[in-house]
DNA sequence: CGGTTGACCAAGT
DNA sequence: GACTTGGCCAACC
């Protein structure tokens, strides 16, 4: 059974940690393609909204992108998990960058 | 089934 | 540092 390309973003954007953000470039990488914007459109369809950490997800510049519930929202949520937001930028973006590609 | 779209990316201006 | 251009790839109409 072949899931959706959108589906796989969901699950694998289950797995980064709270507190912790990662790009659309790294969630296509880990995925093996370079559909970065399907991501992106993976989650602004984001049929699961509440279920789905969309707002850990942010650009590959450490800014953050975009929010179907509103750049406010995002800011607000990420902050409440300690990740630190400055003028739609994420601070010490390499530190709460979470890859997939750690292993071992 | 073909063309348009997009919560992007990287490089250039 | 902000804006423009070309390119990538899957979902949608």
């Amino acid at each position: 059974m072949m899931k959706s390309f959108d589906e796989r973003c969901y699950i694998l954007l289950g797995k980064v940690p709270k507190g912790r953000v990662t790009t659309y470039k790294e969630l296509a990488k880990a995925l093996g393609t370079r559909a970065y914007r399907a991501v992106g459109g993976a989650m602004k369809r984001n049929p699961y909204a509440p279920r789905v950490a969309c707002h850990r997800v942010v650009k590959s510049d450490g800014s953050l992108g975009g929010f179907a519930y509103g750049a406010r929202e995002k800011i607000k949520r990420l902050r409440d998990e300690g990740v630190k937001v400055r003028t739609g930028k994420i601070q010490d973006f390499e530190r709460v960058f979470f890859s997939f590609g750690m292993t071992s």
